[in-house]
DNA sequence: CAAAATCTTAACAATTTCTTAACCATTTTC
DNA sequence: GAAAATGGTTAAGAAATTGTTAAGATTTTG
């Protein structure tokens, strides 16, 4: 899936397209912003979209300039956010070179996995991501992966992180998944 | 000027009110989502709105989950700890984000499913839960678990809530359930 | 194709949570 | 008021989850 290895600003979503449901992709994508363009009109389906993630919901026959300031709204807001301040935190910093973390200043080395695994805690940072929502994340990459093999990664993030400073950086929410502590 | 001395999560904007017109509020303001309301159905205003820094701009008349849903929109992308997640009721907080409970502003941990219940009996406040439903929401996360289980969540719960307020929370109605006191 | 890097599986220990069971208190029923 | 049913507390053992390590399988790289 298309989704899964290319990187996008902003994603157009037109609920009328044939193949996957929209909800299901809405849900599939992280910290893109998603606006659905549909003909539905049903306030349940717009509310369901924007509670599962989109950003934006227009309704067809829609203006395009109202189109065009809507995907301004979005690109302005993600741009507020900017990514790369958000993935440096305490003594940790993600580089974007896709492999790389500085710890202490120190590199460190990560697997695609473990990068990934990072990221998403990261990105994410008060918040816990569940088990499935990792799984799912590592699984862009490799496909069988269970509960077992995260745990793996895990550790193995946690001992290069370990190597070069005291402080804890990976939380576990017992039952539910894992946290960067604050 | 309140705008200047007060801080805000989000502006709810209607543009009908008297006063100040609305794109110069707009222009005013920084750093904080602005939903714009209105009556006024004509692209351009919207795209005025929206280019000048509104977030999202919503045309009377609207339905109400509707309003709510693009609200939580707003404050999901602005910060992360969603005021909407969080249950709040006198000295408990239920955040939603690190699965634990502020008692007083002390962290208490709790239990994936002391989690579960105290959520539905916060969710539901003034009403009582049966034991019945607690037990379908716990059965849930862990198969095995009948009234006495139940019970002992509960009391585990008291427990931990008592440790740092005298205030009864949880409240038994006899052969029903449990509710949250008023 | 071979070597190296990465990932999954499996085994085991450590930890946390859950259920069971016993006992006592409280409320309802008769 | 006594018996029966329901609720509250506690502790111990059972069950589930997590952490770590090493070995074998798979993928990537040169």
């Amino acid at each position: 899936m298309l989704l899964e290895k290319e990187k996008y600003d902003l994603i157009l979503l037109d609920l009328m397209l044939p193949g996957l449901k929209g909800e299901e992709i809405i849900k599939k994508v992280n910290n893109v912003p998603i606006i659905v363009l549909s003909a539905k009109i049903s306030s349940d389906d717009k509310v369901n979209c924007l509670l599962s993630g989109a950003s934006d919901y227009i309704t067809k026959p829609f203006d395009s300039k109202e189109l065009l300031a809507r995907i301004e709204v979005q690109l302005r807001s993600n741009n507020k956010n900017n990514v790369l301040d958000n993935l440096k935190y305490k003594d940790l910093e993600l580089l974007s070179d896709k492999h790389t973390l500085l710890v202490c200043n120190n590199k460190v080395s990560l697997t695609k996995t473990e990068y990934a695994i990072l990221k998403q805690l990261l990105l994410n940072k008060p918040q816990v991501i569940s088990k499935n929502k990792l799984l799912d994340l590592i699984s862009i990459d490799t496909e069988d992966c269970d509960e077992n093999s995260l745990r793996v990664h895990i550790s193995n993030l946690r001992r290069k992180i370990k190597d070069y400073t005291d402080n804890e950086y990976i939380e576990s929410i017992w039952g539910i998944g894992f946290k960067i502590k604050d």
